[in-house]
DNA sequence: GCGGTGCATTGACCTAAGTCAAAAGCCCCT
DNA sequence: AGGGGCTTTTGACTTAGGTCAATGCACCGC
């Protein structure tokens, strides 16, 4: 279990700052835990301020009037969330929850306004931050709207083995219903391309476990987009 | 035909900056002009920069492989684009192109990020800027995902209705086409979604004019994502 | 006025994927 | 070991909306 400071030092936002800067941070910053489930705020709340995964697993969804849910972003440890708020209006976009039982940072608003006004380098590593935001979201668009399911599992489950680190084999970091919500679809349809990609043999499934079988393929129908194509 | 100082002055980026700061942003800014259709970069470029829209408009896309275009962003004066890899990587997330004839100020990179970290007003206005971005990203994806074509459609006409400040009609910035492309549909189904909202006495179309007779009903079409709901 | 070029509309058809309902696995807890 | 409460899978059915192809329409230069 790590300390907060070693928390903050291995953040995404504050990796590179001097021992000083990293103490400046501790002292605002706040270690909050969350049960699996637990929501760490609403959509429409307002934003006083930002966390940091510490521990654990956390989504950032939006829910539609009939309840459907689209999962935006799945964070783990070390990475930033809900900053929006803290520089443009005041509430939060969307909600986020505990995936699993969790420990967060929170960084008060003000305070970290007073941090970056103070330190550019701060502000860079921030504008950093928020630069590779969009770019994730722009992908995630382009995903959503220019490919089908199975183009967008194949896209997933490539970037899955990039970020493990292993090309062939993945784990997924949340349940299949869940990462059907990320992929924009539904369980049930995200089953049965599970099932059609083992029967063609680009993966194998082993509950969360996924042998990328033909990464070749794999590739083809991420960037095409469609099966079969 | 504004200068290039009065360009400055009034986009979002620096808006409410010194006299000083302006003219600082003025010196190492350039004046570019683009025809109809003319691309402004594209996807994968080096990003030396970012740009302002000083008159016309520009659009903001991706490609599929099989050459269907997502519009992400419709940009007009005063409005800057293309800041992703002045802060994150090096190279462009998306294709730009100028919509109709089309002047943009270009801002050299290294230029900026000197002036940002010596402004820390200026590094908060650019962050300000793209947590707005993401925020737009967000309701963006909420639509792609959780709405049907007709909800998207009612969405962007309220949007626009907001934007153009008249409550009763509005006029598109852009060709149906390209509206199609923005509200990740085909001219086709938009044609016949036009049709049906217009029978349904929703909304009047006479080409790019659009009377809203019934904002309620687009409102409640917005909200729930779904026609007949 | 006339052909051309690009935009918009219409119709017939098809399919990916959502809905609804039920069964099967799984895991955890006592 | 047994049972409740999940997650996941399977099946039958429906539908939004994409595809393909043709036609209509407007504006433009000549």
């Amino acid at each position: 279990m790590l300390s907060t400071r070693d928390i903050i030092a291995n953040s995404t936002l504050f990796k590179g700052l001097t021992k000083d800067q990293l103490a400046q941070i501790q002292r605002i910053a706040r270690l909050m835990a969350f049960d699996r489930g637990e929501p760490i705020f609403w959509e429409g709340d307002e934003g006083k301020g930002f966390f940091i995964v510490a521990g654990g697993t956390v989504k950032i969804f939006k829910v539609s009037a009939e309840g459907k849910e689209q999962i935006l972003h799945i964070y783990g440890p070390g990475q930033p969330f809900g900053e929006v708020p803290v520089f443009a209006g005041e509430h939060f976009p969307a909600n986020a929850q505990a995936v699993d039982k969790s420990r967060v940072l929170f960084i008060p608003r003000q305070a970290f306004i007073d941090l970056i006004t103070a330190n550019p380098s701060m502000a860079l590593n921030m504008l950093a931050v928020l630069s590779m935001r969009l770019r994730q979201f722009t992908i995630q668009i382009e995903n959503l709207s220019l490919k089908e399911v199975p183009g967008r599992l194949a896209s997933y489950l490539i970037y899955l083995s990039e970020e493990q680190r292993d090309p062939d084999a993945v784990r997924l970091p949340v349940s299949k219903g869940q990462l059907a919500s990320l992929l924009g679809t539904i369980p049930e349809t995200l089953s049965r391309i599970f099932n059609k990609m083992s029967s063609q043999g680009y993966i194998d499934v082993q509950g969360a476990e996924i042998v990328l079988r033909d990464r070749q393929a794999l590739e083809a129908l991420a960037s095409s987009g469609r099966m079969n194509g």
